[in-house]
DNA sequence: CGAGCCACTCTTACGAGTGGCTCGGTGCCGTAAT
């Protein structure tokens, strides 16, 4: 039998699904092939079933990374549901007796899907017990988190490449929503994908109406928002910039007659939970959160996704607008924009760099010679362990340190410890500017005259040679008609005098942005391109 | 960077304006205190 039979056999015995997409197909193809894939497809295209069917054709357990603990429980319960293969969790969240248990099952081979947090794979013994049971896939759920929050948030995803060697490197599966150009690469390089298929599918949601109001002065705005969601009546969310904020526009809401609760990362556990559950039942019409809410939420007929405030890069916009109609029905998408929310972001984004706590730590680890594990250096030097990861994540990304799983030793013939912390500072810029790089585009989307979904595609590297007609701009009869100039076609490579390599994003009739390898995106206009030819087709 | 709060000043007000200060998002995990 073909893989192809095999494949669709088992989908169908197993999960009763009689097809499969293409793009489905193809990654699961990939795996039995032993291939890494990094997979960009909508919520609810079903991008589970391309490890859970393959993960049933092979030997030995899938190891799933997922980032929360509320996902691992949804994901545990719906294999369960569908009468699949045995599927368990180990996390902080359940009693020691269940792990232990889940443990036990796992390593009599009797689990095939295990899901952890990047966290739970950082032990030593952890990760142990899973390279004893031979997993067959190793599986990266909602992958834009590497990129998201390896960096600073959440080090322990940037520690996976080699959780991953360390399990002899079965097929690696990245999944997520979304990711633009330079998050994909972030993925693929944190994670070591090798020869990896990147398999994406289409990013246009062409049942969304996208909008955005300009405001200019903040109480104006409230009004106008509360005003706006107030006279709807279908479900939907105001994302909001800060926790006080989400309270504050679901009381205004609540006092104009509207089922409205708040959400943010301050609340209780079991007040969050109330909201999230009222919301997917409907008894909550809108919900005012931070963006903390969403991740994992697949409710259909959500009518509207409201920004209250221009969030930090068009990446986290398209993630929480993405949460509108996926019905496929009518669904509205506006955003409330002030030039000043750009300080917020930048405040909230702005990476503080402890350089002190980069010496310490560079210092620490050239002491022995022999290398030290990154456990060690927490207690040692009597910092978070987030933060010591962090750092140890940066000093590596610059090649003072060398890194496998917990171990950490200098680079043979790196600079001193004064040297290193220069290095990483730098590095630590760069990555900032990158970051800033980011929220100028978005603020540009919420600037821009012409087409707002050409904009939106463009940035993740897709192509819309029409005007959309369903957006503001296009309404107002603003869009382009012409999708810009033919000399700087995007995604055609470019090099730029100043700013080295990038490729072409996006350009409307004046202007071409430019996403640049080592300062991130910039916008030109064509005009002066044409005078002083610094940016040439290569 | 900017919004919001407080204390303080100046004064013709059932207050207004200003200077200084603080705060601002996302989740694992393990440990300490009840």
């Amino acid at each position: 039998m073909s893989a192809d039979d095999q494949l669709l056999r088992t989908a169908e015995e197993v999960f009763g699904w009689t097809t499969l997409h293409e793009e489905q197909e193809l990654a699961m193809r990939h795996l039995l092939d032993g291939r890494d894939a990094l997979v960009v497809m909508p919520t609810g295209a079903g991008k589970s079933a391309i490890y859970q069917v393959p993960a049933i054709l092979l030997d030995g357990p899938a190891v799933v990374v997922s980032p929360l603990i509320a996902l691992q429980r949804d994901q545990v319960a719906s294999l369960r549901a569908a009468g699949a293969p045995a599927a368990a969790a180990v996390n902080s969240a359940q009693t020691a007796e269940v792990t232990e248990q889940a443990w036990q099952e796992f390593t009599e081979g009797g689990t095939k899907y295990l899901f952890l947090s990047p966290e739970q794979l950082a032990d030593a013994g952890t990760l142990e017990r899973l390279r004893e049971a031979k997993p067959s896939l190793f599986v990266v759920d909602e992958a834009h988190c590497v990129s998201a929050w390896g960096h600073d948030f959440r080090p322990d995803y940037l520690r996976l490449r080699h959780v991953i060697e360390r399990l002899d490197h079965p097929p690696v599966l990245a999944l997520t929503a979304t990711a633009s150009g330079p998050v994909r690469a972030d993925v693929v390089e944190h994670l070591g994908l090798r020869d990896a298929a990147v398999i994406v599918a289409g990013f246009d949601r062409p049942n969304l109406h996208l909008a955005v109001r300009f405001c200019t002065d903040d109480d104006q705005r409230r009004r106008t928002v509360v005003d706006w969601a107030a006279d709807r009546t279908g479900h939907g969310l105001l994302y909001v910039p800060t926790r006080k904020d989400a309270e504050r526009y679901a009381d205004d809401l609540a006092a104009r007659g509207v089922a409205a609760a708040a959400f943010h990362a301050g609340m209780k556990a079991a007040d969050r939970k109330r909201v999230q559950d009222g919301f997917m039942r409907g008894d909550v019409r809108v919900v005012a959160a931070t963006s903390a809410f969403g991740m994992g939420i697949d409710k259909p007929d959500v009518r509207f996704v409201v920004h209250t405030a221009t969030p930090g890069s068009l990446d986290a916009y398209y993630q929480e607008i993405g949460r509108a109609g996926r019905d496929g029905e009518p669904a509205d998408v506006v955003l409330f924009h002030r030039p000043e929310d750009q300080s917020l972001q930048r405040f909230l984004t702005g990476r503080t760099l402890d350089r002190e706590c980069v010496r310490e730590v560079a210092t620490a680890v050239r002491r022995r010679r022999s290398g030290v594990a990154i456990t060690d250096l927490v207690r040692r030097l009597d910092r978070s362990r987030r933060k010591v990861t962090a750092v140890v994540n940066l000093l590596e990304s610059v090649e003072v340190v060398h890194t496998g799983h917990d171990h950490v030793r200098y680079a043979e013939g790196a600079p001193p410890p004064a040297k290193a912390v220069a290095a990483v500072t730098e590095e630590a810029e760069r990555q900032e500017n990158r970051d800033r790089s980011r929220l100028e585009v978005m603020h540009q989307y919420a600037d821009t005259r012409d087409c707002r979904r050409r904009f939106l595609i463009g940035y993740f590297g897709q192509e819309l040679d029409q005007p959309c007609g369903h957006c503001d701009n296009c309404d107002e009869g603003l869009s382009d008609e012409d999708s810009g100039s033919s000399e700087y076609p995007p995604n055609s490579p470019v090099r730029h005098e100043q700013w080295g390599r990038g490729v072409v994003v996006h350009h409307e009739a004046d202007r071409v942005m430019v996403l640049f390898d080592d300062v991130g995106y910039k916008t030109l206009s064509l005009t002066a391109l044409r005078e002083n030819g610094v940016l040439t087709p290569v």
